[in-house]
DNA sequence: CGCTTTAATGATCGATCGATGAACAAGATC
DNA sequence: GATCTTGTTCATCGATCGATCATTAAAGCG
């Protein structure tokens, strides 16, 4: 076998002189990975290594590494919640249970993402205020409107709480939790496990689920 | 004011030369509430400074940084999982709702702690095998047995599934996750917001709650 | 007290960290 | 191809990391 050249067979990026732009973006979208997969504490000529330059090329396109991890906090939120979840979530156009299933599949599809949970669940921990302000928002913009709607929706005497909807929002998230930061087995098709969760949720209120 | 002598006014332990035992353990202890608080990137000098002894003396009592986390891995896991669980679930004299009841009342109790919660992310995020092993006996020995008490004690046509069991264990979690992870305000009443949680499972499948 | 034991300290090692600045070289322009 | 710009490398700094070991001094005992 053989015959073809083995020289340059590196599919990695080997081309040097990259215009500003596009390097400072390579450089972040591999820290997005490399701090997901070891922690906000990773060391700065590892990210070199695995981006195959030399360590103080880093500190070219980023003062401190502060501000490296800043840029992949921007990043890795960016296009989380999608603007179409408020306008979804209010159209009684739409049985509610279809609304509520339609928008925990687009918010999977977004959030069960090994870097962004993993980061996500590092800057938690190290107490970023960029956490706060995400859950603050998605409740105001999201599981309160939600609720809202399951009230309109709901015949029930008993309405629900948002702290109901939060362990409905808890129980799904933490499908992602299990798989991305445990490690653990989960079931191949999440979405019927969602559906299946928020049919409990609205039946308990007398609604009819998806 | 004053009269009183100032001198050793210091609460802290200013004691030298503790028992070993005394000492390791006292160790171990500032190691949980440290790394819980800082992660286990934690620096031993620091460790060191709030307990009020040099840095040399951790390495005395433990030979690398590792094996002072596996011991504080072995403190904080300790105790986090009652033998009376399995009977008290079993215990078909009382109503399955509140089995569950009583036995997320007392779950709650021992894993809604900040150290233990912290400790468990960070753990879990490092890739230790104990979360694994952890998660994985609380479903062999926990959930599944109380999966089989519900679908007896339902006379409801679809039965639960074990991933329905999760999902209500996941939103109860992350009660805690939110707390001591997220830093972000919880209800007052936890259990209230438990009890509701397992109503609200149990009711879809027609059996009555705690 | 004088002696022994050993918990604890102080000094320090080699490695590695984030960060800096001079030297180099790739690519564009004429 | 000579020249200039600037993206990149190379060498290195001071600080700090986990870990080691000789030294010190507190407690137990006769």
């Amino acid at each position: 076998m053989g015959g073809t050249e083995p020289a340059e067979a590196r599919p990695e990026i080997d081309r040097r002189r990259l215009p500003p732009e596009e390097r400072q973006q390579q450089i972040v979208d591999e820290a997005v990975r490399f701090f997901a997969e070891v922690g906000l504490d990773g060391k700065t000529r590892e990210l070199a290594r695995r981006l195959g330059v030399t360590q103080s090329l880093i500190f070219k396109y980023f003062e401190t590494k502060q501000d490296l991890i800043e840029a992949v906090y921007g990043r890795v939120y960016l296009e989380r919640i999608s603007p179409d979840w408020p306008t979804l979530i209010c159209d009684r156009s739409r049985p509610i249970g279809e609304r509520m299933s339609i928008f925990y599949r687009d918010y999977g599809s977004r959030i069960f993402d090994h870097d962004w949970m993993r980061i996500f669940m590092f800057s938690g921990l190290a107490g970023a205020e960029l956490n706060k302000r995400y859950l603050t928002h998605l409740s105001k913009t999201l599981l309160e409107p939600l609720l809202k709607e399951i009230r309109v929706a709901a015949s029930s005497p008993s309405e629900p709480t948002l702290e109901d909807l939060w362990s409905l929002h808890g129980g799904i998230v933490y499908l992602g939790i299990r798989q991305h930061i445990y490690r653990m087995p989960t079931p191949e098709d999440p979405q019927h496990e969602i559906d299946r969760a928020i049919g409990r949720f609205l039946g308990s209120f007398d609604v009819e689920g998806p």
